[in-house]
DNA sequence: CTCCAAAAATGACCGTGGTCAATTTATAAG
DNA sequence: CTTATAAATTGACCACGGTCATTTTTGGAG
């Protein structure tokens, strides 16, 4: 049972995300097609799906990739110590998660791993959210009858509210920080 | 100009969409081709997208209709005052929101409606949603520094990150209830 | 009834994601 | 260098959603 990997494969690999990448550049990831995707790279269809389970999968990744970024990038600020500064931390990611109604909607599908195999890079940085978070909220100016994770869980689906409002019609009146801000000093800060 | 709708156009209509529901009864939401349906209802293809948009269309309608029976089943009960039994007065809801993978992705696609022209039955239900529970909320025993709607809203975004992680391997060791009693709780009744 | 314009239905056709048996290419062993 | 075998690639083909020019049906006017 040989099972070695021809270099070979590593090229057109690349090729193909760097075509993918290139197609994504112009014309945003929405209006990718595989048949643009594999004549760019210049090889057939068929060698697109032995590379990738399928379309998702490198969208999967690339979106992933991209989101991983937005993670580095936030980790290297300063931790956040009050609600508007967490909203305010989070841009970055919520931005790009935004940036794009078909982004949105794939990561949304993406957040959670159908099965344990499978984790993607999208589910894990929705882990990486939580602990992000939950990270801050040790040392933030927050309520403490219960724990970081579970707080962090909140902002969470706090964040993913806010940004499914931002696609809806009915409610363009608030924007989405604005929106987010209000979730958050109630979840966190709680009056009463 | 004419603008008479005939018999016929009611006749069809009714037809293609008691074939879909039989398929659906059949194999669930997720199988249904429209090949299928128009089969069974016994007309070409082009006829079922001159009576629907697209297959969406048809979907989010059948879809929409069970979740106003769900919400109207959930009408009937008295007003549930405290965090558990708020949970437990949603559950035929968020049961059928998560009865299927492809049910919950498409509701959760449909929830907030792009455009005001075009608000469908899921999107009026996600308003009603608000409504229904801002309304047991205020009479219910919970904190009182924030709105009624704010709070419902809340709720929602708590409901959909649970029924989310339904889905999702890395989270079965709490289930759907469980753990949108341990949000509710946390969300409607702070200690602190 | 006949006639005709609007409404409805038709089905061949298209775009795009995805499959797979057949072919080509890389590499290790002799 | 040959040869055997697994890995990689190919492209014709399929499935399914969706389109549209053409044909059929309806129902009101004369």
């Amino acid at each position: 049972m040989q099972k070695t990997v021809q270099k070979r494969t590593l090229k057109t690999r690349a090729r193909l995300i760097e075509a993918a990448e290139d197609v994504i550049e112009r014309n945003g990831y929405q209006a990718l097609r595989v048949e643009d995707v594999v004549q760019a790279a210049g090889v057939a269809k068929g060698t697109f799906f032995a590379h990738f389970r399928d379309k998702d999968a490198l969208m999967e990744m690339l979106i992933g990739e991209r989101l991983v970024a937005c993670f580095d990038q936030v980790e290297q600020g300063s931790a956040p110590h009050t609600a508007p500064e967490i909203a305010d931390a989070l841009q970055p990611i919520h931005a790009f998660m935004t940036s794009e109604r078909y982004v949105f909607d794939l990561i949304i599908r993406y957040s959670g791993a159908t099965a344990i195999t499978e984790i993607g890079p999208i589910a894990r940085c929705f882990e990486r959210y939580v602990h992000l978070v939950a990270g801050w909220l040790e040392t933030a100016k927050v309520r403490k009858d219960i724990s970081p994770d579970l707080l962090a869980e909140g902002v969470q689906a706090f964040a993913i509210q806010s940004m499914s409002l931002k696609f809806c019609a009915l409610h363009e009146a608030e924007s989405f920080s604005d929106r987010l801000e209000i979730y958050l000093d109630a979840w966190l800060t709680p009056a009463a």
